[in-house]
DNA sequence: AATTAGCAGTCTAAAGCGGAGAGTGCTAAA
DNA sequence: TTTAGCACTCTCCGCTTTAGACTGCTAATT
């Protein structure tokens, strides 16, 4: 086979990985011809499309009928794409617009994100709260709810937060809880949960409890893989032509309520930078054996971390879709190294 | 019609219902009598049917079919069945052990709630977070971020916990921000919006800026009708056989993403005690016409109250739907009371 | 007046059939 | 290596048929 003709093959590959994720039905041999002219018959595309049916780019779903792209031809277009042009100017002042009225809200600002994302590649899209990677003290707070019981909220780096309620067998004041807080938040200051153990204060047992149970939050902290997250336009995706059977559509369901797949994803991707993209059969776990994944990671390199991402089935727009995740990650990123900065 | 009649027709509805809610298919007048003899031939029953079609209690999908519920018919089962049984013994345990283990953790404890009932019903199942009717300040903190930026957290009555970051065009030192903190949570601790507002203290600018983000917060609050909510089971719901048309299903998906409904149930519920059956065209929202909803409030009356509730098909198993939740409703109570005594 | 047997009639659901149309694979020629 | 031509394959759609589930009605019975 010539240079050109390879050249020409590609090319075939390219338009049938395009024209499916924009129709949803396989693609004829005379469908490619009809918006883009090669300057060949259609025998000749047939020709292509058997080669590549042999290299396992794309397959039949029945003899004699259109090519539909396997996984591997998806990947060759993905990569053929990628590095391509960013999201388009209405869309970034769109986005920008939505995020800036929220942008002192932390929680809110992250499910605009999602959402945003969501509509603009019409799948589902996750947002991950930032993760830091060995969480730090930041300060306590102590404030008496009735004799027995406080509800300690806990800032940890990165604008984490927690609260939990403590209950004590001996009754205790505000005075007391204030002292306590004050005593903790200037000797345990941005300290990580090891060195809060290795410096052995003399403590009262009252004092003890509260440190134990800071310790097991940032145990926790350290072990989670997400805190919280939001997952939003599950319709859109739902609604994709894919899911017509419903038991797929069951199944996805049942697969992102569980939100256990994140966990694979997030592993995967930790030490990766930039967006990627994970096709089908390219993801471990093989309930998403049919899904594809376009992830990035945001937020500041050794602190605080988050993915944020793009779900949806493997005939997605890639292209919209890998720009919209490397903006709305970018954006993300500003804002959590405007709080992280001096942490 | 005789008395003894009447009794056997409302027994023949009684059967139909909850037959269909069983086997999710038109229930035949012979089906009637496989299950429960009622000492009566078929032809009665088919006598009986076509009486209660004319009024209005079941209707045929088809000439010569099965009978199917209308609305006006489960509202006649769900009155019949209500004030029975409550939840089995097994379930009520396996709920507070769930509960149980989470029991300090505010968040995680209402979204297991949701997730048991919803997995006890087989249908979605939302939690609302408690709302005081007017939200009162408890305890401000602030922490520095950066020279310019710190973070607010602000506790208001009941526990609902809200953080926001703060931006200043000076500098400004955590010793300051300790202090305005102090100061006010001496001055306006256990005072609604209106009192703080009306209690014109002599301020700096730093402060003044701080309060009116305090009282913008409040106010929101006291506006917002669900501050959060923990809708779950999704997949359980649309497992159901009435979602099998794809077009149905994608309405409840996007309706209940959108959670606009949330808000009309709220506001009815609001002076209502116990548990509340809302079936298909006695929704307010016309979106909702064919799904039921069975709620109840849950707190402590004229200080903090959520919803707690099932959602699903009108074919659902209400009696099962209400012990749920007025038991998982009860167990709440008791936790907000507890964190509320003293508010 | 209420109930019942019996039967004709109605409707669904599933299976089978057939033709139109889309699109290919193959062969032989350029 | 490309192309024209043609036979062939397979889907999709609508039509028909058949079996079966239930009822509604009528006339008889209690």
């Amino acid at each position: 086979m010539s240079k050109a003709a390879f050249k020409r093959r590609d090319s075939v590959l390219k338009i049938i990985v395009s024209e499916y994720i924009a129709t949803a039905t396989p693609v004829a041999s005379e469908a490619i011809l009809r918006h883009y002219s090669l300057g060949v018959s259609p025998a000749t595309i047939r020709n292509d499309m058997a080669s590549l049916e042999e290299e396992g780019f794309i397959t039949r779903p029945y003899t004699s009928s259109g090519g539909v792209p396997l996984d591997k031809g998806y990947r060759f277009y993905v990569e053929t794409i990628s590095g391509q042009a960013g999201l388009p100017g209405d869309d970034q002042r769109r986005i920008r617009q939505l995020m800036d009225a929220a942008v002192d809200e932390y929680d809110r600002l992250l499910k605009i994100a999602a959402t945003a994302m969501s509509q603009l590649v019409g799948n589902a899209a996750i947002v991950t709260f930032p993760k830091s990677v060995e969480c730090k003290f930041k300060h306590i707070e102590l404030v008496e709810m009735n004799q027995y019981m406080a509800m300690m909220v806990l800032i940890l780096s990165n604008a984490v937060l927690r609260r939990q309620t403590l209950g004590f067998n001996e009754t205790v004041s505000q005075q007391l809880l204030g002292d306590t807080a004050v005593k903790f938040n200037r000797e345990y200051s941005g300290k990580t949960r090891k060195q809060i153990a290795g410096n052995k204060l003399d403590l009262s047992p009252l004092e003890k409890k509260i440190l134990g149970t800071i310790s097991d939050i940032m145990a926790s902290e350290d072990m989670i893989e997400y805190d919280n997250s939001y997952l939003e336009g599950l319709r859109l995706m739902l609604g994709q032509p894919e899911f017509v059977q419903r038991e797929r559509m069951l199944g996805v369901l049942e697969l992102l309520e569980a939100k256990g797949w994140l966990k694979q994803v997030i592993d995967w991707q930790v030490t990766e930078e930039g967006v990627r993209v994970i096709i089908g059969g390219e993801n471990r776990e093989s309930s998403l054996h049919d899904l594809s994944l376009v992830v990035s990671n945001y937020g500041v390199p050794d602190q605080a971390r988050g993915t944020v991402g793009v779900i949806g089935p493997k005939r997605m727009d890639y292209s919209k879709a890998i720009s919209a995740v490397n903006y709305i990650s970018g954006l993300l990123s500003e804002l959590v190294a405007r709080v992280c900065r001096d942490d």
